[in-house]
DNA sequence: CGGTATCCCCTACGATACTG
DNA sequence: CAGTATCGTAGGGGATACCG
């Protein structure tokens, strides 16, 4: 990056640069990632079609999807036994298990805030005149 | 298992949204708020041209349609003179500023754990036969 | 069991105007 | 300046069926 100097402020970035966390936003809370890493590391180790029910509204096409995007991504661990019938096995990895206090901190900031965005929500649409 | 994880909420979790963290995921981290809170916090009140410039891959219509999302859950507070021209301006409101330390949280994560992600990927990627 | 393969729909988003 | 209005599209899912 020792193409630019220092003081040349853009006066515009891309997205990318405009905000530090766009990435590991893509990585972590894009679309079903949230409630499979978060089944993962709560129930531990788990076959498909475990996975399948729990989330219960997901089907098996983006089940798998999701699931090989998290696994290439390295935040979850894929196993595979060559059985009969075939048994395929789930389970979060070491770094996808350091997400866990960032989740936590996520459902702190729930837990004390999302009365009042509701609370926000529920006078922005009493307002007269929208 | 190591019983419960620091991350398990004790309010009923949701049979359908296997996930406490889902409706907050929601909030914050549904397309293009990140780069928006973003810019406001750090960078402070903003008129909306300003912050059209800043995010630049973004149009004008979108950037209405999100600014109107997080002013409707609290998260941002718009002010608007009749003035001529008229202006309007963008700050973050002391609910959306709560967010911060989360935010630092993921930037955190992002500067130890990124690495990681993208050598996953380069190995998963490497592997023969995919 | 653990997935693919197809088809299809919907809507979020982008591009391009235009206005008070 | 700060937005609407309109149109058009891509692709992310859903539904269903099928395979090793």
């Amino acid at each position: 990056m020792a193409g630019k100097p220092a003081w040349a402020t853009p006066t515009s970035v891309d997205p990318e640069n405009a905000c530090p966390i766009g990435p590991v936003v893509d990585i972590v809370f894009s679309r079903w990632t949230t409630p499979i890493l978060w089944s993962l590391n709560e129930h531990g180790r788990q076959r498909f079609v475990e996975l399948e029910r729990r989330i219960a509204t997901i089907t098996p096409k983006v089940l798998t999807q999701r699931l090989r995007q998290l696994e290439r991504d390295g935040l979850v661990v894929r196993t595979y036994y060559p059985e009969v019938p075939p048994r395929v096995e789930y389970e979060i990895s070491e770094l996808g298990r350091s997400l866990a206090p960032l989740f936590a901190h996520l459902a702190e900031w729930a837990a004390g805030n999302l009365g009042q965005v509701e609370q926000a929500r529920r006078d922005y649409d009493t307002q007269p005149g929208r």
